[in-house]
DNA sequence: GTTTTATATAGTAAAATCACTATATTCATC
DNA sequence: GATGAATATAGTGATTTTACTATATAAAAC
């Protein structure tokens, strides 16, 4: 056992990359926080977290490239959703990290 | 226990946006993983991940900043290390991402 | 078939990032 | 104090993001 434990392949790399670049926009991380709750409609996004619409479309348009999200038409309604558990964990990494912040063990 | 288990504070998120967006370049994480390993001067990550001083010294800058990194001058060498412990939990969500797609269980 | 509703797409200017070259700074050595 | 090594900083085009406005598309409702 010599070595990191990561290793994290080269490949692998530019894939995570872009995973992680794509999650570091505020905006996105609002939705994603959102879609945990189940699938939402562009339209709900747009509401309830306040944005405009074409922002949302272009966004959700971005995750969905990136495999972040995936989507079913209904009429003319799009129900958008989280296209894998990664980002959950993701985002969970940094719910435990704000606790830290907030118990004052770390500062940024 | 209504509602979502994450809920990250709005004013955690700008942060929150700004460190995975910084992560989110394959250099950096290459950076990133092998200070897993223990600090490195920046002529050693120069040399052994074969990218070139000034880049790597930017990127170093760039994370310096913004909390991931932190570093110690020695002489005429500065040893970088890890800031904190979530860097390393964001890249083993991703070893663990990537063991899923290597599996087939995923694909991107 | 006209109007609404829901969403996507196009276009665009401003800002940020990126990769690269050149140079400055700082310490150590002779 | 001159030289060399290690690293930081400056400057610069090229590319990418971002936020925004306007418009297109397609299904639903009337």
């Amino acid at each position: 056992m010599v070595g990191n434990q990561t290793n994290i392949s080269p490949e692998f790399i530019q894939k995570a990359a872009r995973i992680l670049k794509t999650l570091g926009h505020p905006d996105r991380i609002k939705i994603v926080e959102f879609l945990e709750d189940g699938e939402k409609t562009v339209g709900q996004i747009h509401r309830e977290l306040d944005m405009q619409q074409p922002i949302v479309s272009q966004h959700l348009k971005v995750m969905n490239d990136r495999g972040i999200v995936t989507h079913r038409q209904e009429g003319t309604r799009y129900f958008y959703s989280l296209a894998n558990e990664l980002i959950v964990n993701i985002l969970n990494c940094l719910s435990e990290f704000q606790e830290k912040l907030n118990s004052g063990e770390w500062n940024f």
